[in-house]
DNA sequence: TTTGACCTGTGAGTTACTCACAGGTTTTAG
DNA sequence: CTAAAACCTGTGAGTAACTCACAGGTCAAA
């Protein structure tokens, strides 16, 4: 298989399958003769299995060191299941921050149907925002600076 | 009031009021003497509005039109109200996504719990998040390939 | 007066990709 | 058989919203 073709299989861009290769998630070998790539059905798997680890939140470094723990005839159950648990308990914390934003929201919403759309005061809106109760540090989105 | 004196007011860091002024979110005037900025109470304001913008959920450059539609003695309030609606849309599509991955979070570690911590098998786990059934596109958070 | 705390602008690093570029190879159509 | 299309290669830049580092200038207190 090269590039396209596996790329292709687990439904990802081919610029994603060379940067993982790069990033050493991916050990493709080479053609002699062209140089090109050479993936097998264990590279697939590979991919495969890091794609759904990224659906679920682990990181390319993790997913690499989980990677190298099997590669290595490791068991990399005791720390995937520890990262598994860290993750979880964010989504939970991201669940619960966003339905206190989207809580806040609705009331904002509440608020602005009383005015008119054109309303002349620009500044209504923006005082409503601007007296926006300081809330959560953020949601991970958008916010690196997080306690980890 | 200097770089230090607003970060400290508006409790960020004073290379984000620098950023912001690069990015033409604050204009503080400048000292001709030593070529400082200068920020005022409009600034503050302007900054504590741009930070609680962020915290709802605004890009930089909404926050900065919302900012030059006001400066413009014009009503930002229509195109706010549809930032926002957007934004409460997306944030609830985000909780729905989430707790459906919490969801199937939650059900994988309870076949978790069948198996002993040091399992010789590390492909267990592995064969676990394999077969995770492939499900939404992901969430805001990790993946910008969005549908916007 | 000298330290230390601040200021300046610029450039790089973060994450997980995606895209563009220039040049080499292979496949396919005519 | 050849020319064009489609693929490959590596590298470098762009994305968002900062954060940090650097080198050199300025200013307040001891």
């Amino acid at each position: 298989m090269k590039v396209k073709d596996i790329a292709e299989a687990a439904g990802v861009n081919p610029d994603t399958v060379r940067f993982y290769t790069r990033e050493n998630l991916l050990k493709p070998t080479r053609n002699p003769d062209n140089n090109y790539q050479q993936f097998d059905a264990e590279d697939l798997r590979r991919l495969r299995f890091a794609r759904k680890a990224r659906q679920l939140g682990f990181s390319l470094p993790e997913i690499r060191q989980i990677l190298e723990q099997a590669d290595g005839h490791h068991s990399p159950c005791p720390m995937v299941r520890d990262v598994f648990q860290q993750r979880l308990a964010e989504v939970e914390r991201e669940i619960r921050e966003l339905q206190e934003l989207r809580q806040r929201m609705t009331s904002a919403m509440a608020a602005w149907q009383d005015m008119p759309d054109g309303t002349p005061d620009g500044h209504t809106i923006c005082r409503l925002i601007e007296h926006w109760e300081d809330p959560m540090p953020s949601h991970r989105a958008d916010n690196q600076s997080e306690e980890h």
